[in-house]
Formats: structure tokens, C-alpha cells, sequence
DNA sequence: CTGATTTCAGCTATACTGACATTT
DNA sequence: CAAATGTCAGTACAGCTGAAATCA
């Protein structure tokens, strides 16, 4: 009982922000038992995969702001996932750098991500899951 | 360039949480120019296709707080898309109904998810949009 | 001096919590 | 009396804005 409205699950818009919604939500509990925010995963990941970054290409690729970012790096840099240092060449810049205890703590993250998705998939198959990865890639590159 | 860390877009629960949230701001930024937010459509929805509730069902089927549902219907009934009426059978409760301006609001909100759907989707055919759309929805009503 | 980078303080909106009055 | 419904005040947090400090 209690169904949503059709004038809604017929949209697919309004699908795709209902069923995100519900993956954030799911993801930022799981976080939370290691006093972490997906913000803090995406950051990890981005330094990770690219290497180090001045803080603002940091929240430029993330899209968040600057005054953002700076709190999220304390957070980090208070765990020891990451470390702050002036940039030499350009003082006013400080060069983020992920920690070997900032891998290990992301690589933990991304198992929590699957065990979630694992959840959420559940009613698709294997092949319908990796259809849905190709669509949702898309949908995500395409416009930006 | 300034591209997404590969880490995060192969976790199909990342990406349904990102993607979602971009619907969903596209979303917000259009109904905004109507002064109402998705909540509102929402609560439309729900009464023009399961006609009027008490408020704490309607509050249950969106599965908002009543708290809330409160001030949503105190915004709705001032532009007067909802009317509020004590239950004669039941004084505690509050029978919400959506009026034919509601209604034609609701439909004006539907159009521009449309459009937004119509943005977002861009880069898939139309097949692919029908297979995406019920994916989402198995999603949707599967787990919960 | 102008512009870039970072930091800090504060504002707003949303989601939630708890207390209360009314009615059953 | 206990339970249900709706209202209101207040809290917590994310996202955003603007000002100041440092440096090129």
C-alpha cells in the first residue's frame, strides 16, 4: 500500500531522482560509520586516480567550492588520509596529496559502494546491470 | 578535461547517485520559476491521482514528515492549488484536496519535467530510454 | 596594483526532533 | 485515561556567498 503517484514513476526524470536519492542515501549511511561523507570518498578517489592537486583544481573537478573543500581537507587531513603542503613553485597554492591511509581508508570505501549497490540491484540481473552502467555512463558524460 | 575519478564512475551506485542528483536540480531550477519545489509536485501528484487524503497519509505516502507536509500545504493552499478541510467523521484529521488549479498546475509541472527529461536523456535513443525507464522503475519498486 | 588562492564567518534551505493542543 | 492528528519551535547539516589574508 502506499504507492507513489504514476503521474510521478512515469517520469523518468523524477525516477532517476527518486532512485538517486535513495542510492546517496544509502551510501552516506554507510560512510557515516567511518565518520566519512561521500564528498570526502569523491576526493579521495580523485586523488587517487589523478594524483595531487592544488585545492582549487581539487573542487573545481568536483564541482563543490573552494570554502567547501577547505573544511573537507581538514576533516581528511585530521584522519591522516591526506596531507596539505605550500606548492614551492607557487606559494599561494597548497598541494593535496592522498596518504597510504587515505588509500587504504578509500579502498574500504568503494567496498562499502558495492556492498550498497549489490542492495540496490538487487531485482536486476548480472547482464541488466551492466546494461544499466552503459545508459547511466552515458547519461553522465553526455550533457556534463 | 577535469574528468571524474575512474574509482567513483564505475560504481554504479555513485553513478546513480550523481546522475539522480543532476536530475534533480534541473528539475528544482525549472519549477522554481513557478515558485514550488518537487515536494510540491509530489504532493499534487499524489492527490489528483489518489484524490484527497488526510494529511498524515498523504505525509506517509511521500514519505515526508508531517512537520513539513505542514508548511508544504500552507504553500500550496496560499497559491491555491490544495484546499484544507476538517474530517466531519474524524475532527483530528485534515482532508486534503487538490483543486482544478492544482491540477492545471500540476499538469504545467509535468510538462517541464518533460523538457528536462527530454535534456537529460539526449544521448539515448529512444529504445534505449523505454529500457532505462524500466529499469528505474524495477528499482524503484523493488527493494523500497 | 591587479589577480589568484585559500581561509573564515555567516546565510539559507532541507530534513529531522520534540513539545504541545485538540480530538477520539 | 491512552492514542492519533496536526501545528509549531528549534536543531543539524549541506550548499552557497562574501570578505579578508597571503602571494604572484
Amino acid at each position: 500500500m502506499s504507492a507513489m503517484p504514476p503521474s510521478l514513476t512515469s517520469l523518468t526524470s523524477y525516477l532517476l531522482s527518486k532512485v538517486g536519492k535513495n542510492a546517496r542515501g544509502l551510501l552516506a549511511e554507510r560512510l557515516a560509520v567511518k565518520e566519512l561523507r561521500l564528498w570526502h570518498m569523491a576526493t579521495l578517489a580523485a586523488l587517487a586516480d589523478f594524483g595531487p592537486h592544488a585545492q582549487r583544481d581539487l573542487a573545481q573537478r568536483l564541482a563543490i567550492h573552494t570554502s567547501d573543500m577547505t573544511k573537507l581537507l581538514d576533516e581528511l587531513a585530521a584522519q591522516g588520509h591526506v596531507t596539505r603542503d605550500r606548492d614551492p613553485a607557487d606559494r599561494r597554492k597548497v598541494l593535496v596529496t592522498v596518504t597510504p591511509a587515505g588509500r587504504d581508508a578509500l579502498a574500504a570505501l568503494i567496498d562499502e559502494a558495492e556492498a550498497v549497490q549489490d542492495a540496490i540491484l538487487a531485482p536486476l540481473s548480472t547482464d541488466e546491470r551492466t546494461l544499466l552502467h552503459g545508459l547511466l555512463l552515458r547519461l553522465h558524460d553526455g550533457p556534463g
